[in-house]
This record gives C-alpha cells, sequence and structure tokens, in this order.
DNA sequence: CCAAAAGTGTTCTATGTACACCCATGC
DNA sequence: GCATGGGTGTACATAGAACACTTTTGG
C-alpha cells in the first residue's frame, strides 16, 4: 500500500484514494486487531491498518467487502463506516484519502490459510507494534467507536460464533469495554432488548451445561436511543 | 458539480473526489438548509447540497471550511463529518465519492451577497425541492444525525449567536426535535450539564427582560455519553 | 461428594417526568 | 394595571445498581 509509484501514476491531479479495515475478532479472551506488515522503507517492525486501492468499478463498500471475503472467508461479517481520513500531512510523498472501515469477526471463522496469504496477523489491541503514519490513530477511534457502539446498540454478538451461550456473550462485553459487569443485571437487560432468544441447545463442559442461544434475525439491528451498557 | 467533462479528465483512472456540505440554520423559527440549483441537464427546479470538488492541496477538512467560509461569511462554524459516499450507480457518468460534512450556522450569520454570489438558497427541511441523485438521502441522514447529536451532545447553541436566551435556546431544541419539552427540565439539565454560563447582560423586549448566556469556551464539547433531551 | 459454571429476585438509589404559579418589565 | 414572556421547586414514576445463594452437571 506505501508504494508512491503505483498511485502517483496520475500525475497528482487528484487525491490517491484506499479503503482500510480495522478488523477485530476475538482471540485468547482478548480483543484481536488484524494487521499487515508495512510494505514501505520503514524500520522492520511496523504495521498498518490492512487496505486496497480503491477500484473504480465497485462502490466502496463493495470493495471492503470483498477484501474481508477474500482475506477472511467470511461472507457476512459486520461492517460499517468509520471515518474518511484526508489530512494534506498523511502521506510523505502524495495526498492521500483513506475511507475507514471497522469489520467484526466471529472468534473462530477467520481462515488460517486466507490470512496467511494476506499476510495479516492478530495482534492484542492493547499491544499493538509500531504503525505507519496515523494509522495507530485511526486504530484508537475504531476502538472507542466499538466501546460506544456496544454501549447503544448491541453488535456484542458478531464477535462470537452463531449460537454462544450468556455468558461468552457477557465475557465478550467484558473484555471490549474492560469493566466487570453483573451476571444478573447483564442477563435481564440483554434478554428483556430482544435481540437474542435461545435455541434448543446446550453446551456442555465444565460444570452444569449452559443454554445456548442466537441472534434473532428479525430483530432490529440498532436498539434505538437507549443505553445498554454499563 | 455535475459537468462530467470536467471531472472525467483524468480519464476515469479513479473514483472523481468531491466534497459537500448540508448547512443547516434557523430561519423563520424552522430549521433552514441551503442548497444550490443543479448545473446538470435537468429540468429546471433540482437542486443540490451544495459542495466543491476535492482540491489537492488542501485536506478534505480545509476544504469545507474555506467552502463555508467564502459562502457564508463564517469564520468558525461547527462542521463535523457526515458520511462518505461511494456507490458505484451514485452517478450516471462515472464514479463519484463524495465526502459529506455537515455545518451549523447562527441564525443571524449568513451573509447575503456571499450567499447570493453561491447561489446558495435556504429552504425549510420539511419542504425541501427535487434534489438530484442521493442527495435527499443524503439530507435525510444528515437530519437524523443532527437531531441524534443534538439529544447527547450539546450543538443547539451553534445555531444561535453568540449570546442568547434560555428560551431561545429551548426553542431550537424544539425545532430541531420536533417535540415540546418541559421549560423547568429544560433549564435544570441544560445548566447542570455545564455548557453554558449566563453573562452580566439581559435583553429587554416584550415582557420581562430574559438573562443572556453564553457557551462555556472551556466546556467539554461532547457531554459523555449521557442523554441530555429529551 | 466436590468442583465448576449456570441460573435466578429483591432492595435501594438516582434519574427523568409531570406539573402551576409568581416575577419583572413595556405599553 | 394588564399583557407578555421570564423564572422557579416538588412529588412521583421509572430505570439502573448492588447484592448471595441454589442448581446442574462431570470427574
Amino acid at each position: 500500500m506505501n508504494k508512491p509509484d503505483k498511485f502517483t501514476a496520475t500525475e497528482k491531479l487528484q487525491h490517491t484514494l484506499e479503503i482500510r479495515l480495522v478488523i477485530f475478532t476475538l482471540k485468547d479472551n482478548q480483543l484481536g486487531v488484524f494487521l499487515s506488515p508495512s510494505t514501505g522503507p520503514h524500520p522492520s517492525d511496523v504495521w498498518e491498518i490492512p487496505g486496497v486501492p480503491s477500484n473504480i468499478e465497485k462502490s466502496l463498500e463493495e470493495t471492503a467487502t470483498q477484501y474481508l471475503t477474500r482475506t477472511m472467508g467470511m461472507e457476512e461479517a459486520y461492517l460499517e463506516q468509520l471515518y474518511t481520513y484526508g489530512d494534506s500531512d498523511r502521506h510523505p510523498d502524495y495526498p492521500l484519502v483513506s475511507v475507514v472501515y471497522f469489520a467484526l469477526i466471529p472468534a473462530d471463522a477467520s481462515q488460517q490459510e486466507l490470512r496467511k496469504r494476506a499476510s495479516l496477523r492478530c495482534f492484542p489491541v492493547n499491544a499493538v507494534p509500531g504503525m505507519v503514519m496515523d494509522h495507530k490513530l485511526i486504530l484508537d477511534y475504531a476502538l472507542r467507536r466499538l466501546r460506544y457502539k456496544l454501549e447503544y446498540s448491541a453488535v456484542g454478538f458478531e464477535l462470537l460464533p452463531e449460537t454462544f451461550t450468556l455468558s461468552e456473550l457477557q465475557n465478550t462485553y467484558e473484555i471490549i469495554l474492560g469493566v466487570n459487569l453483573d451476571k444478573r443485571n447483564f442477563r435481564r437487560r440483554i434478554l428483556e432488548a430482544g435481540i437474542i432468544e435461545s435455541t434448543p441447545h446446550r453446551r456442555s463442559g465444565e460444570g452444569r451445561p449452559a443454554q445456548l442461544y442466537r441472534y434473532r434475525p428479525d430483530a432490529i439491528a440498532e436498539v434505538k436511543a437507549r443505553r445498554l451498557f454499563p
């Protein structure tokens, strides 16, 4: 992505336009983000938020979706536009506009071979390596938005497999928000919000088996203007 | 803005990039939005959200700010990025990416001559004329965001002159939100939020003179995650 | 029978909502 | 002195927060 010669082909008549994706997932009971090694002339351990040049044949969102499919094998992941970065001094060599999306990938769903081919690596969000340009700021902003979004809407289950236990869901919220939530209050509110429903199955393991839940496809995507957590 | 020949100069190697501004103001006790007549080959009474091509010398936000200064005479108006529209079928002739901002202009502040030069006209938001492409959808979204933002943060006074009475501020909220608010509750909450402070001046008119307030420049811009209204 | 995780209600506190009258000024 | 908008407090309802024990399974 940092190849000036490729991107300045238009002789600086216009901004260079690219799409970047902040891809979050759960990894080892932590919130993780996928990064790709920087291709520019940097000291070795510099990473960047993965992305692609804009494709004139496709809409911005199509390009983002297809990138997700190609690198994660996801057909239907949560995807939302984050912000468009267009400061003139972002890139040292040419004016660069980055339309940034953020995506949520279920915990078990990222397909190893695809990720490897795109040389993406998953880092815990509170232990990311050095990053190019303003990418650390972009990541920080994406995190804020994810946390904010989690409080007011109900995107938590987008990071979980199709069915999940309430404890797993609560864990997800706790990991992202970085706080402990009360079990009884959590259950009551998430159930009253009506966005998940129980399935006939249960999960066995250590301790008492847990009821499995799934997202209600008919539920409204955004719980309107009402804070869920904390 | 709808001159294909001008925008396809790069021979379709890239998307065409433009900045649009949804400029809100108060007019005749209604929420108004500035529109410009469509320059394209349309039947006469079609309008559009005003904008400019991206300028490679400037950041996106600089371009937006300068457009505001040029057309409204505003040095410091509220400006916020709304969304970046990049569907492939937006424009019939070429792929067009619009980075859209929304702006709030104080009631008395728009300078007639400048507006006229840019041929901008102010329409009440619930009586806008026909608009090109997806501009009506963009406007609707901007309105939703403005209302949402008003509930959780405190941008209301951006639509008022530097000093204002509490009744004027309440009026502004009622106009935008489209609901009536309780006077006592409104006053209590807006004052407890600590975003405005009284000035030594009062305004005379019909009835008892009213205390004038102003925005506290040192107040945090966003009242964090706490709903103010309704 | 013990360890480990699932599941379940009630009390208290804070926040939001509804509501009606007196005050200061200009004419 | 009266019309006009400015200004003020309290009681009630609702939502959120804090809190501990019983249940079901596997080993």
